[in-house]
DNA sequence: TCGGGGTGGTTGACGTGTCAATTCGGAGCG
DNA sequence: CGCTCCGAATTGACACGTCAACCACCCCGA
């Protein structure tokens, strides 16, 4: 048969599906940015960022270990940081042990409002998307979405 | 039991869950726009208004109708077209009937570049989603975001 | 006739993302 | 020493999105 060929292109239903997963992705992630941008005067960069810090020893990580780590380019992470600085979020100072390099670090108010953010910001995510889908669906979207991370080559989990 | 109240966290899994999905997700709108936009010169919001235009009858379209067809706001539509419009991609005009009202419609380039874009974009959706899975899986991410959906409170599909 | 609303569309400001170019200070090597 | 190459980070230009303010013109009611 021809149905199955290589480069064929998407049957209408598998495009329909697409649409439908593409687009309902993209409404769930602006929802719960807007969300926490107005609970917590926060965006979901700003939220990403402060989550790794917090994550780290003292609160501070190399800037280049913490665009590895958020999957960041490094040239976003260096304008995200410098509007967060601005913002008193975070702060930049070169570190010793390399000559290069910047160490990035949580300041006092970056702390607490991240400390004040993530209570809300998770029970958004448990209204928004959890407590729609019982946990057989949870496990299936766990299983679709590593098969889908298979497929482009992208580290599990 | 406690462990189904209204207002509770999310569990750890609920969590890896979500990230995985959104994660997921933004990569294959990220990946699919700059195979678009390197293959065609037309960015994903680009294809979204000229498949729409190309679909309208005459290639035009009034502007808000427009806008409601793709689901953008007003304004962003209005800057968007503005950027297509310097590249010959669509051009407005006034329309008679209604005092105010915009009519967008498709230049002959305009026309032309979708029609070119359409198959290797096509392709890509084929070769990045819908070969990764099986019928049963599409059949399941479809049942899913209608869930998802009807839990946002979207019109189906 | 005037004064609100309502609708359709634009604009400006600003945050966000990407790409390409740039800076800076070592390595390594002739 | 002078040269080039490299990695870390920044910068600038530009596309994209959102929000709030605005403009224009209509309609409708006092």
């Amino acid at each position: 048969m021809g149905s199955s060929r290589r480069r064929a292109l998407p049957t209408r239903e598998q495009l329909h599906v697409w649409r439908g997963y593409v687009e309902t992705a993209e409404v769930l992630r602006s929802r719960l940015g807007a969300r926490l941008q107005s609970e917590t005067s926060l965006s979901a960069g700003d939220y990403q960022v402060l989550l790794a810090l917090s994550e780290a020893s003292g609160g501070t990580m190399r800037s280049s270990t913490l665009a590895v780590t958020i999957g960041w380019e490094r040239s976003r992470l260096s304008h995200h940081l410098g509007r967060m600085e601005k913002r008193d979020l975070i702060r930049r100072v070169p570190c010793d042990d390399d000559v290069h390099g910047i160490d990035v670090t949580l300041t006092a108010t970056g702390a607490e409002t991240f400390r004040a953010a993530t209570v809300p910001h998770l029970r958004a995510v448990r209204e928004m998307f959890a407590d729609a889908l019982t946990d057989e669906q949870l496990d299936q979207v766990e299983e679709l979405t590593a098969t889908l991370r298979r497929h482009l080559g992208l580290d599990p989990l």
